[in-house]
DNA sequence: TGCACGATCTCG
DNA sequence: GAGATCGTGCAT
C-alpha cells in the first residue's frame, strides 16, 4: 500500500478521523528498522469553534501547525511527560487535528506517544514527505463505534459530549 | 518574570 | 487517590 495522499487529509477532522481507523502507521527508527501499526482509535478536534480544540485559543506557538494544510504532524507535551501525536487535517487556515489514541492493542494517547518515541522534533513534519513517520492506505473499516472525547470537561456541554472519539471494534 | 494547569499514566 | 514533571498561555 502507498502513502495516503494530500487529498485524504484535506477534509474535516470529523470526516477523516473514522477513515484513519485501520490505516497503517509506519515508523522508521534511528537504526533503520521499521515498525508498522494499525491505527485503532482516533479523536477529532474541529477548529477554532471547538472549545476542546487547542486552536480555539487562536494562533499561538503551539497551535501554529494546525493552521497549515492537512498532512502535518502536530505533537505537544502534556502533563510534563507525554507526547501526544496528532494528524493535521483540513485546508490552510482551517485549524483541525486528529489525536491518535490507539495503535494495535496499545490504547491511550500517552502510551502511543511513548511507543513511537515522539518528541518535539516531530512538530510540523509532513506525513507526505517524512522519512521516519507516515501513514499508508488500507481498506476502509466500517466496524467501529463512537464515544465522547476524553479529558476535555473544561470545554463545556456543547463540545464535551460530541461523539468524536472513534474506536475500532477489532483489528 | 511568575504561575496554574493540562487531549495522561502508573503505582499503591 | 495521588504523584510525576514541564511547556505553554495568560496574568502580573
Amino acid at each position: 500500500m502507498s502513502r495516503l495522499s494530500l487529498e485524504f487529509y484535506l477534509n474535516d477532522a470529523v470526516t477523516v478521523a473514522p477513515k484513519l481507523l485501520g490505516k497503517t502507521l509506519v515508523r522508521v527508527w534511528d537504526d533503520g528498522t521499521i515498525s508498522r501499526y494499525c491505527i485503532s482509535e482516533t479523536e477529532a478536534y474541529l477548529g477554532e469553534i471547538d472549545k476542546a480544540c487547542h486552536a480555539s485559543k487562536g494562533r499561538t506557538t503551539r497551535t501554529e501547525v494546525m493552521f497549515a494544510e492537512g498532512g502535518c504532524v502536530y505533537v505537544y507535551l502534556i502533563y510534563g511527560m507525554y507526547w501526544m501525536l496528532n494528524v493535521v487535517t483540513g485546508h490552510e487556515n482551517e485549524p483541525q487535528a486528529i489525536l491518535i489514541r490507539g495503535i494495535n492493542n496499545i490504547v491511550g494517547s500517552g502510551k502511543v506517544g511513548r511507543e513511537l518515541k515522539m518528541d518535539k522534533s516531530f512538530y510540523g513534519e509532513s506525513f507526505l514527505t517524512s522519512n521516519r513517520i507516515w501513514i499508508e492506505d488500507a481498506p476502509e473499516i466500517l466496524d467501529f463505534k463512537t464515544a465522547p472525547r476524553v479529558g476535555i470537561d473544561y470545554a463545556g456541554e456543547e463540545w464535551r459530549d460530541k461523539p468524536w472519539r472513534f474506536i475500532l471494534n477489532r483489528y
